[in-house]
DNA sequence: AATGAATGAGGGTTCATTCAT
DNA sequence: TATGAATGAACCCTCATTCAT
């Protein structure tokens, strides 16, 4: 792994952990086991590189997740079902004896209102994903309309991300699960 | 207003629009206008009125929520409904151009992982704000048990943060609308 | 003196034997004995000490130069020559080795084409200076114009500034002397 | 042009508009397009980069104006008027907007109370004008001996000098034009 | 002759906190 | 109650320089 990589992924674990603004690119730097100066020769700012974390995350979900779940060709339901999965295992392998809620629902919260393009990032990720969510809708609700897809779409995204916030406060994972089998029954 | 009031209620404001540790105390100075010294008399250290300023919240929500709306002995439908439009009013009516989300699940967010004083205040009002839905499920759904009731009240509660951080990451109205009345629908 | 003063003192030697850009805060909190916060405390910036404590010089030489000197009731000649000698001797007691040459003309050279700020400060400091030259050549010579008048005014300071660079580079006050003398004949 | 050579004039370019000391290797790099590598292959470190830029210039004067000018077969007040105008005329054809006084004296300014070898350099190319000058003088003033023929030509030196800086600090070429005026009838 | 990667010191600045009055 | 002065750690960032290739 190259150093700009390993410098990445530090980044990542502790923005998952502590926010981005918290984290300080000392602690970055002593995780990733670089120099002053080395950070700044890869990127041009702490923000610059807070984005390229950011991205780089995303780019790995619309893989692990939009491409290699919810775009397949199995059958719907089990699409559904694995999507769903797939967010509690991301919980329950966790190294870590805490939970951190979700990756992508904390940059929202705490970047969204104060920075532009942290939250373009963050809503064109979830556009596309509330969009993969759709055309699994659409398939399993052949009566609905495109408009109430996506809408639907979108509450299962907010019952997942409201979910991992209760998570978070609770730290367990009952309420993570019982939303993932309500959501099975409510929509398959 | 007392001194402290003022200051306990800059610092709500400040917590809300930014989060409480990216808020600083000049800030804070600033905005109360009140000298360095006065902050240290009222409060041991900034986590102290953090903690304070957090309390005077859930206090004020304890009251307007959960006994004003939750406890009055309207009919059930009706405080279920008039829970979720003072959820609806608290984002519409706010005065700025930005959506700041729910106050409290952005501190969930912000702190719940990291700091088990600020954990505790939000997850003892979660739980009241839970027992009190709970309270109104028992007499809708005569049918359900004890943990399907819990359960259910905190999937309502799941539902509406997730819709308030995707209410922040959109900044419109709308996925929220449209969370009340599918639980309207749901519940009802 | 107030700590205030003591730091814009430092700033002001430093700023002299240095150039402001690079005098560094640390230099000028050593040398004044102050921590490191306490500087931001009486400034703004490094920006706002500098030119607070060019307007503490120039403030100064308004008094001492301008007023005392050249304002005075003293005969026409007398004061000029004094100026001449106020210009030597602000050389000659100078306690270090080095001589530095002019603190306007320094920070002229250093700063005039990239700030707006200082250059303004500098540049009514020398009208200031020009204008009570001015005076003193309209009393010595009743047949010059004003616009004549102003024009020996400002070479007679080119040719102070000019030797003050010389003595910079020559480390030597030789060129001073005789520019000193070679003003007297000229204009006296 | 070789890749010594563009180095060499990019640095030229930026320590006449910034001075030696606020002209990072890192913008030379970028106004020149070389690697980091490249710097350190031609020059053995910075201050190595700022003498030779400084020679390069120096040398140049000493070809354009002492010998071109000053040492030519021409009358004598036909080289002075020369002399004179090739100052004009240096600053009246800057491309830039800015007038950034005589690059030479800026150096003085900004270093020869610090660093010696710049010092150096520049009180020799100083000196060479000045004995220039002199021989000039020794030709027009028959009566002068050798050392007031010296001295002159210092305060000729100091009087453009001093009208540079009032240049840069007024941002107008009427000061030095009217200095010019003043040495032709003074010393022609 | 040339490259990019790595280093560490130091730059200006902000912060929460404490102390004297 | 209230003030302003003082502290030092830590922040993000830039710098000249060196090393391996």
């Amino acid at each position: 792994m190259s150093t700009k990589e390993r410098i990445i992924e530090k980044t990542l674990e502790l923005m998952y952990q502590q926010g981005y603004l918290p984290t300080s690119l000392g602690q970055i730097m002593e995780a990733s086991g670089v120099g002053k100066g080395q950070l700044y020769y890869y990127f041009k700012s702490k923000k610059d590189l807070g984005l390229q974390a950011t991205e780089t995350l995303l780019a790995r979900w619309d893989q692990e997740l939009i491409e290699e779940i919810l775009r397949t060709t199995k059958p719907v339901q089990e699409r559904f079902a694995e999507m769903l999965e797939w967010v509690y295992n991301f919980q329950d392998q966790q190294d870590s004896a805490t939970f951190y809620g979700c990756p992508v629902g904390n940059l929202i919260v705490e970047l969204a209102a104060q920075d532009g393009d942290f939250r373009r990032l963050l809503a064109d990720f979830m556009n596309r994903w509330t969009a993969a969510i759709a055309e699994l809708l659409e398939l399993l609700h052949e009566d609905w309309d495109q408009e109430k897809i996506h809408r639907q779409a979108q509450q299962i995204l907010a019952r997942i991300q409201g979910s991992l916030v209760l998570l978070k406060l609770n730290q367990d994972l009952q309420v993570l699960q019982e939303a993932i089998e309500d959501l099975k029954q409510n929509y398959l």
